[in-house]
RNA sequence: GCCCCCGUCGUCUAGGGGACCAGGACGCCACCCUUUCAAGGUGGAGAUCGCGGGUUCGAAUCCCGCCGGGGGCACCA
């Protein structure tokens, strides 16, 4: 059978990059394998759902470019794909459950469970539940029927024993064949080692299957959970369990949080006579604090970094590199790369905490990697929305190759360049125009900035060569720096302190544009010079 | 309180008995390049591999204990 796996978010929210970081480590598990990558929504709690989670969820998977192969709207050989419509699928194996006797109801309130919680509580009992309902007789049964109680039903968890289950990421490790050496088998004194002694025992004594590292659970700690609520709805034990089984999921990758409810799973699939799936718990995404990642801590929500300007390609990457790497040195991954050499052996077991300066440095290895057309039209729609207009996409393009290696965001793209697209009467004030070289001395800056006009007023071609050829013997001349001088030029051309390179800027801006500011510029030093 | 998971530079990580007085990346610092800012180049600081025992000729790597962090203990997922 072929790798399947599943992303199954509960509608509750926007999705935050822990999810997304599990849902992507499921496509990147399935298309390594040729296998597929299912989307199944699990809405069984109604209280929580929140209209326009679905979407939100698909927004998220498409805008990364995680396209799964069967879900609730490109359908499949297993739809629905929406468990609040597979409602009778539960019903008739919770119904097989309570007639094998492997489940029964129960009609406890939830006030009573609630009591019953802080009883155990204040005695420093772990809270469970305490089993009530498992052995009603049938009178009892009635009696509550009759008073119009709906029960729930709940699983009959063997009241002692161990259940073995198996995480890959924690319970199996795989050697790679050229890393071993030819062990010795026996020993000078006649005693075999491990190696021998324990193949030959566990042959002899027909052990069948050998964990080692594996979780173990006793089952007095765990109780009887509820499979069936009362409005009807399945709980996330039975509903996923039942779909997973249904829809021939082979790798289950799941949150941290789920790893204490997997022996329940595993009873469950047993209880069934079903084959269970492998298992793969991620860890947890962190915070700065190392608190679980939430709100918090800043945008997480997946969908807000594509309103910052981050690239899918490059938050792909890096989500990649929160548990897993390639080698020990390779930083950059592409797509193919990733679906190329991602499996779970690779997979680390220990939370990661979020580094957003890390991100924002990847985010800017790929701007600079774009074609220049590309990153045009990505950074278009940053800089009409923050300038409220639609734009000259040509001018934008020769822009471009003077701002991309400049930003590391997008929506960078407007302090870089907005000077570009403004009019000609440039608002700064007079002191940044001056700077610190010029502070106090207007008359000197009119003068030097008199000459740049002078300069560049008549060269041909309007080139950034041809500019800089004109202007920076000027400096020279009139004894400035430079620097100094092209810092003047600068803010009169772009209003800013901070700009990409003069020339370049002044050859794109055009002879008129740039004269005209340079002009104004000259003019209101004039004006300080006479006060 | 009980159960479970995790523990290598600030952070992401490589490593899985000798090649490790621990390698790469982000960030930080310095220098170079340079018209600002970036980008790029070179170099540097930064980890007694959580702590303590043990096994071994040899331990970041194997075992035990402890400590620390995280998660779970719902008619939520």
């Amino acid at each position: 059978m072929s790798v399947r796996t599943r992303y199954a978010p509960s509608p509750t929210g926007e999705p935050h990059l822990g999810n997304i970081r599990t849902a992507f480590f499921d496509w990147l598990l399935a298309r390594h394998y040729g296998g597929q990558f299912i989307l199944r929504i699990e809405d069984t709690d109604q209280a929580r759902y929140v209209e326009s989670g679905v979407g939100a969820q698909m927004d998220a998977l498409r805008w990364l470019g995680l396209q799964w192969d069967e879900g609730p709207d490109v359908g499949g050989p297993h739809e629905p794909y929406v468990q609040s419509e597979r409602l009778p699928l539960y019903h008739s194996h919770a119904d097989r459950l309570l007639e094998e006797d492997k489940a029964y109801r129960c009609y406890c309130s939830p006030e009573r469970l609630d009591q019953v919680r802080k009883e155990q509580q204040a005695r420093k009992e772990p809270p469970r539940y305490d089993r009530h309902c498992r052995d009603l007789s049938s009178e009892e049964r009635r009696a509550q029927e009759a008073a119009g109680i709906t029960p729930v039903v709940r699983f009959k968890t063997p009241p002692a024993g161990e259940t073995q289950t198996q995480d890959v990421l924690r319970g199996e490790v795989t050697f790679r064949n050229e890393t071993l050496d030819d062990f010795v088998l026996l020993k000078s004194d006649g005693f075999p080692t491990y190696h021998l002694a324990s193949i030959v025992d566990d042959h002899l004594m027909d052990i069948t299957h050998v964990l080692r590292g594996e979780e173990w659970f006793r089952n007095e700690t765990l109780d009887d959970f509820v499979l069936l609520k009362s409005d009807g709805f399945p709980t996330y034990h039975l509903a996923s369990i039942v779909d997973d089984h249904l829809m021939d999921i082979t790798h289950v990758l799941r949150g941290e949080e789920w790893l204490s409810s997997l022996p329940r799973h595993v009873l469950l699939y047993g209880a069934f006579g079903w084959e269970p799936p492998v298992f793969a718990h991620l860890s947890t995404i962190l915070g700065p604090d190392r608190a679980k990642l939430s709100k918090r801590h800043g945008a997480h929500a997946a969908l807000e970094y594509r309103e910052q300007g981050y690239l899918p390609d490059a938050v792909v990457n890096f989500l990649a590199l929160l548990g897993w790497s390639l080698d020990d040195h390779t930083e950059i991954i592409d797509r193919a790369t990733l679906v190329k050499h991602f499996d779970l052996d690779r997979v680390l077991p220990n939370p990661a905490v979020f580094n957003a300066d890390k991100l924002l440095w990847m985010n800017g290895v790929y701007i600079r990697a774009l074609p220049p057309e590309e990153l045009a039209d990505q950074a278009l729609p940053f800089l009409e929305r923050d300038l409220g207009r639609p734009l000259d996409r040509a001018l934008l393009l020769r822009i471009v190759p003077l701002v991309q290696e400049r930003i590391k965001l997008l929506s960078e793209i407007t302090a870089m360049a907005d000077f570009f697209f403004t009019g000609d009467n440039m608002a700064y004030d007079i002191e940044t125009l001056l700077g610190k070289k010029y502070g106090g001395q207007p008359r000197l800056a009119a003068d030097a900035l008199g000459g740049v006009i002078a300069a560049i007023e008549s060269v041909e071609p309007w080139t950034h060569d041809g500019l800089e050829a004109a202007v920076r013997p000027l400096a020279d001349e009139i004894g400035a720096k430079a620097g100094d001088l092209f810092g003047l030029a600068r803010v009169a051309i772009t209003g800013k302190t901070t700009a990409p390179p003069l020339f370049e800027t002044m050859e794109v801006l055009g002879r008129e544009r740039t004269l005209a500011r340079l002009r104004q510029a000259a003019e209101r030093l004039e004006a300080a010079g006479q006060r």
